[in-house]
DNA sequence: AATGAATGAGGATTCATTCAT
DNA sequence: CATGAATGAATCCTCATTCAT
């Protein structure tokens, strides 16, 4: 448990090398081999001693970028008070995270596409619960009223899929404007839940 | 180019095995050794006979689920004049379209997902096309009045990609009715294209 | 044994396809398949159905290739009487035969470099009995008095080399002239051969 | 670039039994598999981790016979100074090169068979640049009247020809006496080669 | 006489992982 | 702590051949 300081240096450094394989090449090419390059690494033995299996690896992956965009979607998001101003925070911080770490979200959406499918997993489990502590939010701003009425589960659902989607083309397509984007897409769900007239 | 009879039901039914595989085990697990088996084939030389490579076989599967869907989703589309009730029957097309064909469009999502990386593929282009061609029915219903004023492109990636999503969770997580969850994603985006009155 | 007309066209139609590919894309990508499609044929089955067997199929090639060059070069020789004529004549001929057949000697040569490695195959032993007997005919021409005095078995065997590398330089090579490379190296041998004055 | 000593020590192995496999076996039966079996090795992945690919090892096939070759031929005719002499030298050298490395030229001449049928390849181009320089040396031999009139190219490939030819020969037919072939060739050239009266 | 479907062995290569140093 | 060597299973694919029609 108790981790040199260089073992977290190499660890960090590696996390980091999978991320933007991950991003740029996706998640079919990340191999170890291919991770250890990025790394600078000269053997994909140096992974395997740090890390208990590609899946201790991807895990690590997860967990940066979680804590990464919560450090910056968080605060965020609470310096707002009101359901809908919080919500749009939300939106355009997660858009908006990726001028700040294009590759983290990539990453991010890459691993758990892939291993997201296994409803047992611990990926999808902390996922659900994610995404469950989300509805709870929503449903209480229905009931305060400052929502309208639907299911606040497909709203939460629809929200995931929309950022990611247009996170996914914004870092591809340089037409696509991240700051405007961002916007564009908290106004859309705005209209989406503000209660009706 | 011309195929006989039988040569066509193998294709057939591989490219049926190989979307099982995808939709319920990724598109990772998707080896032709995986697919012969859930076909029911003795080796994957039997693929390998049939299909050019791995890369012709994907473009099959790829193509069989946009005609599929094409059949479903199109006529349902045409069977409604207004570009509101428009969009929403497509947004309940595509979901409704997994009560049918429960592993055609997750299966199509799982591909795209890693063979759309390279931007020069025949995969991401013709999937920039079609959304292409969306962007512009959006922006005639923004023109005639019909939509409010928003950035088509962000509707439209936002759009597919909730749409994914809610397929995702709604074909894993028996919680969810599809049918519920199409109508209540249609209204959602309803609400957020709807012009302010 | 008794072969219908049919029969005998077919096997003469994949004989002839199989020294094409061999001739130009090298022995090692020969395969039936290769062949069928050189051939205009719909599946290798065809090939194995008219061919014991591949080693079948190359003995008809080497076959064929020695028969039309046994027509093209005996002629030739038996137009001289003197061994150094003769000799030249044989040279000029092999060579010239390019010209005539750019690829029958070429395949030749790739399957005997392949086939005649097993010292006991049929081919490396027809190889050996053709050798020979132009070692009885040197030697002949030796004890008349028309060679001088050299060890025979070196003479055929660098005469062999030198036609085939000169033949494989040049239909490859378009810079080397083929009669002026055949008149050069029967004038070579020649000098190599007469006797002492 | 910097290899380890063990990394070298396995390379110098594997490309040794590859050698050996084409030498004794032909091209066409050196698969990763065989050469690994011959080198003693459990795997073909080993061969993989050690080489690029298989034109990888077989490039350093190439190499190593053309190192070991040279070794053994250049002082041998460097010992000599006049042109005659040197090509006397120079075939000698070659047939001998068989009793010190009796697979070596062998596996060259296999290695080259199949992979310098592409023109555009390096082999075939280095195989090139080295008869060119040989063209050269004989040139200037001619120009400075110790050697006659005639095609310095046919000359050259006629040489390589007739030398490998007796070299396969040799290795397999024991009746044939390597010394004595090596002085018989060596003479049969000088007596082509040298001026008139 | 011909065909196309099927087979299974064998091809090179990549993979995550282990282990001795 | 780190490394490079080794492993063997798994990848897609091609091969010559067989067989039912």
């Amino acid at each position: 448990m108790a981790r040199t300081l260089t073992e977290t240096a190499r660890r960090a450094q590696i996390v980091q090398a999978a991320i933007e394989v991950i991003a740029v090449e996706g998640y079919a090419k990340a191999s170890f081999a291919r991770i250890a390059k990025q790394a600078g690494l000269s053997s994909t033995g140096m992974i395997s001693y740090h890390f208990a299996g590609k899946e201790d690896l991807l895990h690590e992956v997860v967990g940066e970028v979680l804590r990464v965009s919560g450090e910056y979607i968080v605060p965020r998001i609470e310096a707002h008070t009101g359901a809908r101003d919080r919500l749009r925070a939300f939106i355009v911080a997660n858009v908006e995270l990726a001028t700040v770490y294009p590759q983290h979200l990539l990453a991010l959406v890459e691993v758990l596409n892939v291993l997201g499918d296994d409803p047992q997993g611990q990926f999808a489990q902390s996922q659900r619960a994610v995404m469950e502590a989300q509805v709870q939010v929503v449903r209480a701003a229905q009931a305060a009223g400052e929502f309208g009425e639907f299911d606040a589960r497909v709203l939460v659902t629809a929200i995931r899929g929309a950022v990611d989607a247009v996170l996914t083309r914004a870092v591809k397509d340089p037409e696509l404007d991240l700051a405007t984007a961002a916007r564009e897409l908290a106004e859309l769900f705005d209209r989406a839940v503000r209660p009706a007239n």
